[in-house]
DNA sequence: GTCTATAGCAGGATAGAC
DNA sequence: GTCTATCCTGCTATAGAC
C-alpha cells in the first residue's frame, strides 16, 4: 500500500524545481534539461551527478536508473540533433552546388538552431570542446559538422573563401555570445546573425 | 660531490623529451610547454599532474617545486600574453575611433598571435571555456578581450556591424582550425585570416 | 523508481628524506 | 630540485533494501 507518509520525516519526492507548468515532463526529460544547463555553465567534467541529482531533489542513484552512465545523458540528447542536421545535409547533397544552395543551407541550419534544445547542444560542445573528444557522441557530431563544411566549400576554393564560409556557420553559433554582452534582444540578434552569415557566403 | 651514479640504478634526471636543441631551457619553461600542449589536446581537467610529470620524466612532486598549484602553471603563461595585448589596447585608446584605427588594431593583434605561445594560449582558452570561468587568469583574460571588443565597436552600432567586428577577431583565432582540416599551409592560412578579418571590419 | 551505503579509484596537494 | 610515501577529497558506479 505504501501510503503517503507524514510530512515530518517522509522522503520528499522530486519536488524541487518542479514548477507546475512542466509537470507533465517525465523524469528522463527533466534530467536532460538540468544536466545540459549545468554542463554548459560549469562544464561537463566539473558537473557531478550529485549536483544534478541535488538540483532535481533526488539522489545520484536515482539518475542511474534512467541513464546507465553520465555520458549517456549527453548521447541521448545528441541523437535528436544529429537526425535533424542529417536532413539538411541530405537535402543539400541532392542539389546543385550553387551559391543559392549554399545560402539555403545556411537558412535551414539557422532555422534548426532556433529550437532551444539544439542551440544548447551546440553551446555544450563549444564550451566543452576537449571533453567532446573523449565522448562518443562528440566524435559523431564533429564528423557531421565536417560534412556540413564540406558542402559549403571545397579544397579548390581560395583560402579566403573557405574561411568566410566556415565563419558563416560560426557566426550563427557565436551571435548569442556576442550579443548577450551587449543586451541586444534575441530577436534582433538572430536576424543580424543570419544576415552576416549570408553575406559571408557571397564570394565578393 | 654527488658523482654520476652508474647507469644501472641511478635516478635518470629530466632526460625524456630532452632534444638537444632545447637543452638551455630551464625546468620551468619546459613544464609550461608540456602542460600547455596537454591542456589543449586533452583538456585542463583531464590532464593530471602525473601525466605532465611523466612526459617530462619526473614525478608529480617535482612539479610542485616550480609551481605551487596546477592553476599557477596556467597563470604564469597568461601574464605574458596579457601584457602584450595591453599594449595594443593602450595604443588604440589614444587613437581616434576611425576605421583605419580599427584595422590597425586587427593587424597588430594578428601580429601578436604569431608568437606560438600566444597562439597556444588562445587555443587553450577556446578549448577550455568552462574551466576558464573557474580560473582566476581566465577571468582576467576574458575581461581584456571584452576591452578589445569594446574598442572595435560600440553599442550604438547596428547589430550586424557589431557582429562582423567580433567575428573578425574570431576569424583570426579560428583560421588554424578551419585550415588544419584542409591541409592548407600555415603561411596562406595566416594571410587569408588577416584578409578576411580586415574585410569584416568594413561596414559595407 | 528511489533510497542508503559503500566499493573502488584518481586527483591535487603535502611531508620529509636525500 | 627531485624523490617516495601518504593524506584527503570527490568522483563514477554498484549492491541491495524498500
Amino acid at each position: 500500500m505504501t501510503q503517503e507518509p507524514g510530512p515530518t520525516r517522509g522522503p520528499r519526492r522530486h519536488r524541487i524545481g518542479d514548477d507546475p507548468g512542466a509537470e507533465g515532463q517525465n523524469a528522463r526529460a527533466r534530467i536532460q534539461d538540468v544536466a545540459l544547463d549545468l554542463f554548459i555553465e560549469e562544464g561537463y567534467d566539473k558537473t557531478s551527478l550529485r549536483e544534478i541529482a541535488e538540483r532535481l531533489g533526488v539522489t545520484k542513484a536515482a539518475l542511474y536508473y534512467h541513464f546507465p552512465t553520465k555520458e549517456d545523458i549527453v548521447a541521448s540528447m545528441v541523437d535528436d540533433r544529429m537526425a535533424q542536421l542529417k536532413e539538411v545535409i541530405d537535402w543539400a547533397r541532392e542539389q546543385p552546388r550553387t551559391e543559392e544552395t549554399r545560402r539555403e543551407v545556411i537558412r535551414r541550419y539557422a532555422g534548426m538552431l532556433q529550437g532551444p534544445r539544439h542551440f544548447k547542444i551546440m553551446r555544450f560542445f563549444e564550451r566543452n570542446q576537449t571533453v567532446a573528444k573523449t565522448l562518443q557522441s562528440g566524435d559523431a557530431m564533429r564528423n557531421q559538422m565536417m560534412e556540413l563544411m564540406d558542402l559549403l566549400s571545397d579544397k579548390s576554393d581560395p583560402a579566403t573563401v573557405q574561411l568566410r564560409r566556415s565563419m558563416a556557420v560560426f557566426a550563427l553559433h557565436a551571435s548569442w555570445f556576442v550579443f548577450s554582452l551587449r543586451e541586444v534582444p534575441e530577436e534582433s540578434a538572430r536576424g543580424a546573425a543570419l544576415e552576416v552569415a549570408l553575406d559571408l557566403m557571397s564570394d565578393r
